[in-house]
DNA sequence: CACGTTCGTTTACATTTGTAAACACAAAAG
DNA sequence: CTTTTGTGTTTACAAATGTAAACGAACGTG
């Protein structure tokens, strides 16, 4: 399932990591990221290009002139691609693995003290009302072997 | 980014679905996947039938002949494999977007209340040791522009 | 002003993935 | 026992993706 959903097209995990680049540098020159991506990716020059001229085409980049180079911008900001890609991939995992799912990362990832305070308090908020028993929507419910 | 990984070889969306079809229903025939794929997606039976076989020369099904039909049976947990993908999604995401996007998986997701109990557990024992800011690693230290 | 350097654009090509028809074989039916 | 039918295997092919060389235009340099 390599390719992530944003905004209707897809981009695929390499086009990913260059935006990954230029969301953290606010913008960038091609030369620039060539350089940044090349630190962690064995890719050659031409390879970089190809991605960042797709990456325009399904207008996930922008570019301005400046003198002979271009500068790279994004038109999609980071936080809505993240959230975009990772609902997709929970939609597609059963509903019964959520749960677990989120202790590990919540497990696993490094938070700040405030992100760990506002998880207590979304936590409290839904505890009221959150159900015994989370029902797997895997198949139509009386097709299912797993939670019916 | 289309694949997710998994077990170092990797599958795909298409074939994720079906899998998600045999975890749930513990195993199953060709016939029974095909008519319950149908029930979600478009896709033909000559389609099922060579993702089915993609997925076992993947080795992520096995077949046991029983009369004249197969049956499929899974050769990985459901858990771990979702666990797995979704690991992989979060290596590629920035470190500053995680608690985040946590939070709003968190508030999204239909949590059982054992579910809730045990991530309040989890984040009352990662409270203390909590930073007050995160930094993002998404570039080497020095070329970050967003977190350093 | 000619020339090499530095980009962006084109073109290329092997793999992987989505999609599916054609084929082969074993089992059920008559 | 022959025919039909349900199933797995092969073969096919276009689109997407990874990977990159070749080409061409613009800019700085001598």
């Amino acid at each position: 399932m390599e390719s992530m959903e944003v905004n209707g097209t897809e981009m695929t995990s390499a086009e990913w990591e260059l935006m990954r680049i230029v969301w953290t540098k606010g913008q960038a020159s091609s030369t620039d990221i060539i350089h940044l991506i090349q630190l962690k990716k064995d890719w050659s020059e031409s390879t970089v290009k190809t991605l960042l001229h797709r990456l325009v085409s399904k207008n996930y980049l922008s570019t301005t002139k400046e003198g002979r180079r271009f500068i790279y911008t994004p038109l999609i900001d980071e936080g809505p691609a993240v959230q975009q890609i990772t609902s997709d991939l929970f939609n597609q995992i059963c509903d019964m693995e959520k749960g677990p799912l989120l202790l590990k990362l919540i497990k696993e990832t490094t938070l700040s003290q405030a992100d760990i305070t506002s998880m207590q308090a979304a936590l409290t908020v839904k505890a009221p009302n959150a159900p015994t028993e989370i029902h797997c929507h895997c198949l139509p419910d009386d097709t299912c072997n797993k939670c019916c």
